[in-house]
RNA sequence: GUGGGUAUAGCUCAGUUGGUUAGAGCGCAGGAUUGUGAUUCCUGAGGUCAAGGGUUCGACUCCCUUUAUCCACCCCA
């Protein structure tokens, strides 16, 4: 018995009605904004990630699927979804096209992380990118297409996070000023924090160890110390989202994992699916184009973690639109009848029903309680009775009602498509 | 990488201070006289009790190791 690898899940044929329905309705409002979808390699040269995530991170440190190929370049399996679409952008010179350029991807991401609730080795992410704008307008358009989504899944309980982080520009004397305030409490601090010190003092605010949260309670914001250009860059998105009635609450302790980040960073957050309770995270990233090797490029986007918004509508209760089930079962009674059934499923079929028939050679009743069992809507019953006066059965399942008619697909076809509309 | 919980049928779980042939509900398959499905009744299939080792006359039960899985930390979607 070989079994699935850790952290990875099977979509088994009686569920992946929720993805369908998912992913219908993410593409849906992709449309609406004007976005296009976007295919790039499920693995890419190892170097875009070390380059466009950022060294830095552990994702990058101890996370990624890296492997050699046969030709011993160094291969990773994309472990997020945005660097790609920027090596993309770059070599397809989508720059030269009207821009913005907006796309979206769904596309499995991996990390080699420990699996639990809401968090897996492989994972799907649907996600959107908006490239060559740099007005806060675009943040304002990227934020309010994910909120779209939860809309129309009718997600009411997510809450929407914000901050802003600044630019380079910035974020130099925030460093500076973080560095000073932390320069005497260092030493109470975990390893990870004074090893980040150096490294990446932003990451700092993110940490959960209980004496470093005391300290960093009162350290200095990134939102206080943005340059002029990022302060109105900033109160411009928070007017934006206002003026759409979307609610935000601006939490300066959001600082994203990933190393490109610049400016806006948003975060959707459930509270109710465990402790992994990021939906979506996002943000401006306006050096990534540059770092992997373009033109200085402005781009904003999110990434939204399908698994875990399935598991919050799961959690609330959300039917995805209803299991898809056959319209018609066709139940053959005798070794004639049985050489109807297909001829008539096809003519069925080319006409739009869904339809199926018996391939076990069950009873008839057996394959009363099938149709039963599957939800089939209607059952065409043909027997020896029916054939002589070349007629069938058609009953209804969730009526009982039960009538004759003619005995060809076009009858049965207007016949059942009448009751059923 | 660190910590804690769990492991018995396809699923959810019982299983007495260690005792003889390991059970239930659900699900699956078949049936309840001539050709009718959510109910009811009957029957059946399906288990190396996660794996390996130890203690014992005897282990699903006690001990050790391994593996898997879940939850949390870290980190992220």
């Amino acid at each position: 018995m070989i079994n699935i690898p850790k952290g990875t899940k099977d979509v088994l044929p009686f569920e992946s009605y929720k993805w369908h329905y998912v992913e219908n309705i993410v593409r849906e409002v992709a449309r609406l904004f004007g976005a296009c979808e976007i295919r790039t390699p499920t693995f890419e040269h190892t170097e875009l990630f070390l380059r466009g995530v950022g060294d830095t991170t552990d994702i990058v440190n101890k996370e990624m699927y890296t492997f050699e190929d046969k030709g011993g370049r160094s291969m990773t399996l994309k472990p997020e979804g945005t660097a790609g679409v920027a090596r993309a952008f770059i070599e397809n010179s989508l720059f030269n096209r009207p821009q913005p350029t907006k796309m979206y991807y769904i596309t499995p991401v991996f990390r080699y992380e420990r699996p639990q609730a809401g968090r897996l080795r492989e994972h799907h992410q649907f996600g959107v990118e908006f490239f060559g704008a740099d007005s806060w307008q675009a943040d304002v358009e990227v934020i309010s297409l994910a909120k779209t989504i939860f809309d129309k899944l009718g997600v009411k309980e997510l809450q929407l996070n914000i901050n802003s982080i600044g630019c380079p520009k910035c974020r130099k004397e925030y460093n500076a000023a973080l560095k000073e305030y932390l320069a005497s409490k260092i030493d109470g601090m975990c390893a990870t924090c004074k090893d980040r010190l150096d490294k990446n003092p932003l990451r700092i605010l993110d940490c959960k160890e209980e004496g470093c949260k005391e300290i960093i309670k009162d350290a200095p914001n990134t939102i206080d110390y943005l340059c002029d250009e990022c302060k109105t860059h900033h109160d411009n998105v928070c007017k934006g989202l206002t003026s759409i009635g979307l609610d935000y609450t601006v939490n300066p302790r959001i600082v994203r994992g990933l190393d490109y980040y610049t400016r806006t960073v948003f975060e959707f957050i459930s509270t109710s699916i465990g402790a992994q309770g990021t939906v979506c995270g996002g943000g401006r990233y306006n050096n990534l184009v540059e770092q992997v090797g373009g033109k200085p490029t402005s781009a904003v986007g999110f990434g939204m973690g399908l698994e875990r918004l399935i598991i919050v509508l799961d959690k609330l209760g959300h039917t995805f639109g209803g299991e898809v089930v056959s319209d018609v079962y066709i139940a053959p009674m005798c070794d004639e009848a049985r050489q109807l059934a297909m001829p008539l499923a096809k003519s069925l079929r080319e006409k739009g029903l869904s339809c199926e028939y018996d391939l076990m050679d069950r009873s008839f009743k057996a394959q009363m309680k099938y149709a039963d069992k599957l939800g089939c809507r209607a059952v065409v019953i043909i027997g020896e009775d029916e054939i002589k006066e070349c007629r069938a059965s058609v009953k209804f399942m969730y009526s009982g009602e039960q009538e004759s008619v003619s005995l060809d697909g076009d009858t049965i076809y207007e016949y059942i498509s009448s009751k059923l509309s």
